[in-house]
DNA sequence: CGGCCAACCTGTGCGC
DNA sequence: TGCGCACAGGTTGGCC
């Protein structure tokens, strides 16, 4: 599930039923995921009042009114539910790790069934020097992603360019799925070696990463309706993807009579079309 | 340091 | 019905 589009997704998700408010009681059941849940965490959280969440890459960012920072990542199957007060009070389930309930009787859960997420603490004053944040590349939608700062990235790497984009420390939150569609977008081979990648071919490539991870956060959005009336599980939502999951299938390239292949490159799958990705 | 792979986990779907 | 294998949207430690 979860790229950035769908964490920025969980994130405005839980924005109303977190924000400036009190934590009742916080519980981890699990004693780890893919590292372990700090021992304090029930009392670091219990009767603390977050004060902001934030996205940062794939990771949601949730700053306390006592400096404390919860970095909390979703790895590949994470999901966060949100359980309005006054509904019927939910069943925790296997995978449910993390069970939250706020001040206002709201409850929310976090279920991952692989354990490849994770939740740990920082502080306001450490937070940048963290370091699962520290060497994160700049986020692909502000101002600090352009040309020249992917033109830097890539003129000296010899790896191929999917391995590249999916470097965190290039660019921030792109993940399989949108690495995919932003190559076929830009008619760029996945296995193109990233200083083989041209001037020309940069310039396109970042209007389409924003693009590509926009459009997806909208389609997020549309979904979230109202998760403060509503219960939910946050960050799903259907998305059509043009070369990602398509391997048989034709082309949707205007004029391209071309099929998606599957190749396997450091052990993803990258999903192209050989007769338009050169 | 750059690049690559295996490993971390659980579940599902497919071929035999 | 069962078994084994491939695969799943992420990250990183260790090896060359």
């Amino acid at each position: 599930m979860p790229e950035l589009p769908e964490v920025e997704t969980v994130m405005r998700g839980l924005k109303p039923v977190l924000e400036g408010v009190k934590i009742k009681t916080a519980r981890a059941y699990a004693p780890k995921l893919r590292v372990p849940i700090p021992d304090d965490f029930d009392q670091r959280l219990s009767d603390n009042r977050i004060e902001r969440l934030d996205r940062r890459s794939k990771y949601v960012l949730m700053t306390f009114e006592d400096g404390l920072v919860a970095i909390m990542h979703l790895g590949m199957s994470g999901r966060m539910t949100i359980h309005k007060s006054g509904n019927d009070v939910p069943v925790r389930g296997k995978h449910d790790h993390i069970v939250i309930e706020t001040e206002r009787g709201d409850i929310i859960m976090y279920n991952d069934t692989r354990r490849f997420g994770m939740w740990v603490f920082s502080d306001t004053k450490s937070i940048n020097d963290h370091a699962l944040i520290k060497d994160i590349g700049p986020e692909p939608l502000g101002n600090a992603f352009h040309d020249g700062i992917l033109q830097a990235g890539l003129e000296n790497r010899k790896s191929p360019i999917k391995a590249a984009l999916l470097d965190q420390k290039l660019v921030a939150g792109l993940g399989n799925i949108y690495v995919c569609e932003a190559l076929w977008r830009t008619g760029i081979h996945p296995a193109r070696l990233s200083n083989a990648v041209t001037q020309d071919e940069i310039e396109a490539l970042v209007p389409t990463i924003r693009d590509v991870l926009s459009k997806a956060i909208e389609a997020g959005g549309s979904t979230l309706k109202d998760y403060a009336q509503v219960d939910g599980e946050l960050g799903y939502f259907q998305h059509s993807f043009k070369a990602y999951g398509r391997e048989g299938e034709a082309c949707l390239k205007e004029d391209c009579d071309g099929t998606i292949e599957r190749i396997v490159q450091s052990n993803r799958s990258s999903f192209f079309c050989s007769t338009c990705q050169r």
